[in-house]
DNA sequence: AGGACCGTGTCAACCGGTTGCCAAACTGTG
DNA sequence: CACAGTTTGGCAACCGGTTGACACGGTCCT
């Protein structure tokens, strides 16, 4: 009774636009509810019905249209990313792991920055979540009653950081850290610096803490320097800090504050690692190509963002988080430290 | 007549899922058709019931519903970026500067990687674009009447690539290729290697053409090595022919080559910059801390990302790309460039 | 006073799918 | 052969917006 206007006359007419289930329907004569079940609901249908609308489907090039499927069911086949800094090499294999999960399931990466703040981050997660099925915060600002907000309008995942209730992954940062304060320790170090990141910082205040108790543990004393920026140029800020508190080695926050401050010891004639020991965190690239090369505490950057996305969309389609992957930190032994002097 | 199964008795009752502009309607006694004017048809109701809505809008929290916009529209106000690979560094400022133009323009970014495959690339795109306004396609290894099929079905834009009637954008490789030969010349360097990229990429092609070019006119030669991989092992794994060519100086393809072929003539015992100059391509992060820090041909890739969503936004949004700013390349002398021996 | 015109808001169709419910057809059984 | 049970496919409502056409009331003009 009411043509379509995307109908033709004949039916080997080019339609205008792109091709609907209603056009489907009309070229094998059926109703388009049945298009859609045959496409999206294997079994419904008698074998041969499907087969025929499927072949039709294909052979016009039928494409679905995603928004027109998100009306009514609420999903969008979509997830979102927010990410504090886009070109803080940190994310790179991160962003990498979502996509590639995230496209072998059918869905569809949104990335988004928010500028290392808080209101931006949470204004920037309101305009999103109309639009995707989930989203991951990764390294968030947030507070926790934000962060619990946001999960109770869309399924959240967390990426270094933990909320009581909400799902999300920290990798382990003790195997790194041991690892490291041992290697240290075997070389005569006792006392340790910690370049910390930026005050609202989870991560950085964990690591802090481990860093702390593992110390403990061996007898050797951390002195916490910062909070700076988690930037090259927030490591070369805190040389001056570092020469200060005496200690003979330093660990950093991250490789970015780890490379920075390589460099100003560079510029200020500081021998690493002959006057001074750096640690770096993460492994990100071109932490093996510094000079002197890196020492650093990895983290398997690709995983957690596989493990993030693999979980998410398990909350999406199926209301329950998948299997957690345990993840944990390890120490990469470069060039960048050595016995203290004397 | 028929009320909608989101409203409530009490019109002060909690709405089940969402405020709607059926929600907004009722509560301030209007047609949803008027509240939908009101919120984007400035001018066209009167002010005092235009502000009304807006008020009753914001006061319940209301948020408009992109898929529902989508629908009728055509417009999901997305946009879709298209990346080889999504953690070579070359591409964070880009993405960066795609992001923040994006999200000033109210636009929302899609980020996939087609990882170096032209097929994967193609049903990527092909993906997308349904859900997306406009798609940006990054040194796109697609073949002309690819793109041209794509650009028929929504607006498109290309970087790095240039293709007759598809706007896109190409940084200008002439004063950053000249200044970079005028150094080598003034240097004494006459015979020069050219590190190319993967065959079938259009830029490697272009900066190598320029450059037998621009070394014509100097009175040196180019030799051709390659094609290679774009990555640091295909840098490293040229270092041997480079070698045999008997060139004095290198220019790589790209950052990530160059660094690799510094690191294979590190682990070779080959002394940059005194037994051999090497230069790269595009400044990407890292160049700056390799050893020796790394001499190279800046591109402005934040501001070819900036360039390339503005243009297409405006192309979605007025038909009309927008104008054309010109980029340029620029040499940036660093510490892996010297005369050569003897 | 009558008519043209303008400003304002509503009606209803439409975008392209999904899905609960029902009817027709088909199957098998006693 | 009648009847219950099961397939199979269609109808129509719905998701949440947008927009062309129109009706209504008030102004202004002749």
């Amino acid at each position: 009774m009411t043509e379509r206007q995307n109908g033709t006359g004949t039916s080997a007419g080019r339609a205008r636009g792109p091709v609907t289930i209603y056009d489907v329907a009309r070229l094998s004569g059926v109703s388009p509810s049945t298009v859609s079940r045959a496409l999206n609901n294997p079994g419904r249908l008698s074998a041969d019905t499907e087969k025929r609308i499927r072949e039709v489907a294909d052979a016009v090039g039928y494409r679905l249209n995603p928004m027109a499927r998100a009306l009514p069911t609420g999903r969008t086949h979509t997830v979102g990313l927010i990410l504090s800094d886009i070109t803080n090499p940190v994310y790179f294999d991160l962003v990498r792991g979502v996509e590639r999960v995230a496209a072998g399931r059918g869905y569809i990466l949104i990335l988004a920055e928010s500028q290392e703040s808080a209101d931006l981050e949470n204004e920037t997660a309101q305009r999103l979540l109309a639009s995707v099925d989930g989203l991951i915060l990764v390294a968030t600002r947030l507070d926790n009653a934000d962060i619990r907000a946001l999960a109770e309008r869309k399924p959240l995942f967390v990426v270094n950081r933990k909320v009581r209730g909400i799902p999300g992954v920290v990798p382990d940062v003790v195997p790194g850290i041991r690892a490291a304060l041992d290697h240290l320790a075997e070389q005569g170090h006792r006392s340790i610096a910690y370049l910390a990141g930026p005050s609202g910082s989870w991560m950085s205040r964990l690591r802090g803490r481990t860093l702390d108790l593992t110390a403990g543990e061996r007898g050797m004393t951390i002195v916490e320097i910062g909070p700076g920026e988690p930037t090259l140029h927030g490591g070369q800020a805190a040389l001056q800090g570092v020469r200060d508190s005496g200690a003979t080695a330093v660990l950093a926050y991250n490789d970015l504050m780890a490379t920075g401050l390589l460099k100003a010891c560079r510029d200020g004639g500081v021998r690493v690692p002959e006057e001074l020991s750096v640690i770096g965190f993460d492994d990100i690239f071109g932490s093996d190509f510094t000079s002197p090369p890196l020492t650093t505490i990895r983290t398997p950057l690709g995983l957690v963002g596989d493990e993030a996305a693999r979980r998410l969309i398990a909350a999406v389609e199926k209301g329950e988080e998948g299997r957690r992957t345990p993840l944990a930190t390890e120490f990469v032994l470069r060039g960048s430290t050595a016995p203290p002097r004397g």
